[in-house]
DNA sequence: TATGAATGAGCCTTCATTCAT
DNA sequence: AATGAATGAAGGCTCATTCAT
């Protein structure tokens, strides 16, 4: 039941009014900006709204109540403007791609660079995602968002060996592989900030490359 | 006032009277592996003292706190628990093979029988070291612990450089690589217990042999 | 510092600028039609201004707090607006009536018909009467206003008997016991709005008719 | 979920251990006797955690968490202990009746005694029933355990009319107008404790009984 | 060896209301 | 005439742990 009425009141007419003032928005955007560093820091279940608030500076937690439904919204929130700032570094890149492998290797490139210039965001995401498999209380809607990224890489890899491109694999479970090698560069890098990040990326390219090589290019 | 210390007590005497007790041992035994099967279902966040108890059929999380020192001192004897049982699968394997190549496709295919037959153990050997990474309350020497396939499988993938029989890469980054791996295969039986594990373990070795690929087998 | 007081601010000025103006009288009404709403569905308790505010389609509050001093404002509002047009409905047929005995069962007929035409108005009442009679915090003059009824029903039987259409009993604690008679039915239909109306109506009428027997009468 | 894990544990086994520690027992009496005071006293609503623990001395609400699983295991706790002791004083006395009338006035004598000498417990058992009725978390059992007086009554009522000592009405709707009455008794002595219940009683008594009359009777 | 009893701190959420345009 | 923004207090509940047998 959805009460006590912040501007987070509504899916309608949220995107209408909330996003509209100005204050409301930079507020919001405190408030994910901060959870986006807590949960990066001590993880999804100490991401405490007692945390948040500290980080983000604010007196009470009641300040966020107010300006989402519960934690689920904020999360949601979160993962939303990961996603949004992740498309922005990613999408550009891939979409100037032309063959599969190209696409591939610039998904890759993308990640590490988003990683290397918004380490807490995907950090966050995958912490975000990672509890959300064990916990299933996220909105279907926001499942899929963390899916998205699985999806579309299958898909990728399935275009890439009908052109003969990439060799023989299952494409579905290659894509899980792929998203998990991408997760554990973030993992390390979250552990150790101070990571070779370009020894990884190195790694990952090669690995990836071997993992999806056609008969030509062996 | 020295009061009531449980047999966890020191860690020193722990040793000699702990073991030394039969119904003990079978007590903790007992929390252990309701504790694998709770970390495993809920998560290791989801985990609770209670949560246990409920499992394991005890009365009162009491007896928990009667056993172990605290949370920290249980979840260190459920990893310990959990590697010996892994180890005594993962070993006798892993020791009789000769080469590199077998030595690692043996550890593989170890690791995905232990997860056919202990579900649970890995599941919560992989859920613990997740949020141990981030949460940073395991012990040094249990941290130790989780990271030592880390450790010996990076050894492994230098010797077989080394011999020849694997081709070039950062043997500390693809060690961390084909445990994230092998976790994502833990992952997603441990989200779809209907997975068609077959599937993951053929593409798991195909991947890892072409990763470590010498030139001549390419 | 004096700041934005609302409309409600003080009493006095209250009559004299609020309902004189056309879209605040609205406003007004508005709310406390949602506020009866909300009352009759969820309990007096369970009326919060948010849940008020949904109702009512109001984006905050905020609204309901400009325009109601506060939350015992409101229910005195909305009392006064029940009663109104509860008085609308029974004074008419009362006032037709010449017997004591015609009075009392218009009476008990105008509060059917009331409650089959506006269900949540009576239900709200009842709720109400009850809440305020535990917790103490109705205002004075409003507490008078739920008690209106009792008075009138305690002076109608009296002078039943004094006429001799009545039979014995205590005037003052039979009005108490129809009044719960009629609540009763209100409780009743509250719950199920499938109700058998007529059938309670039945009953009702045949059991306050008889307990206000005369000697002639039995 | 039901989690740590005071005794209250689960609904099987409470039975057998919780009762059976003496300590135990009398935290819970007392807690449960203070929380019917509490909730006749500020009504259901009203009677909060902080208020009971307040009531009972307790130095936290902790305490009430630790005996009960939630506030609705409280409340039916609250409900078993009223019937018990309710069903202590009116039993008795129903039983000794032979015809339907008899036990028809004892029931409503043992009512009024009851409510002269625990007057909290009524007082809380009308509160109770009346918000469980609007919301709607009370467990099946125990809502059964609030209409039990109802389903007996109207059996009672049924039964004088097969054996010709009752008019006619219809049974249901009377069973609802009986109880209604008594509540209204209860009611009115829970807001005035100087109320003349002797006068309130008799009454009573004459309503219902002119309520039922036979022919004969008339 | 085991337990019953108790606890302080923290969790998220909801409450009516106030400050400032 | 209306709102956006913010708030302190309280709500029930769960956490791992400790005191006392």
């Amino acid at each position: 039941m959805q009460v006590n009425r912040g501007p987070a009141a509504d899916d309608e007419d949220r995107r209408e009014r909330d996003r509209a003032t100005f204050t409301n928005a930079a507020r919001r955007a405190q408030i994910v900006d901060a959870a986006i560093e807590t949960i990066a820091d001590l993880g999804y279940a100490g991401a405490s709204f007692a945390r948040i608030a500290d980080r983000a500076g604010l007196s009470s937690t009641r300040l966020i109540s107010y300006h989402f439904a519960g934690k689920d919204d904020l999360t949601a929130e979160v993962l939303r403007m990961i996603q949004a700032r992740f498309a922005d570094v990613v999408r550009p890149k891939v979409a100037a791609q032309t063959t599969a492998r190209g696409t591939l290797n610039a998904f890759l490139d993308a990640n590490i660079e988003f990683l290397r210039t918004n380490r807490s965001h995907l950090v966050s995401m995958v912490e975000i995602a990672r509890s959300a498999s064990l916990v299933r209380r996220i909105a279907p809607a926001d499942r899929g968002r963390t899916g998205a990224d699985l999806a579309g890489l299958e898909q990728l890899l399935r275009e890439g060996q009908r052109s003969g491109e990439f060799g023989e694999f299952d494409p579905a479970v290659l894509a899980v592989f792929v998203l998990s090698l991408r997760n554990a560069v973030v993992d390390a890098y979250a552990r150790r900030p101070d990571l070779d990040l370009d020894a990884y990326a190195r790694e990952l390219r090669q690995l990836v490359n071997r993992a999806t090589a056609g008969p030509a290019t062996r």
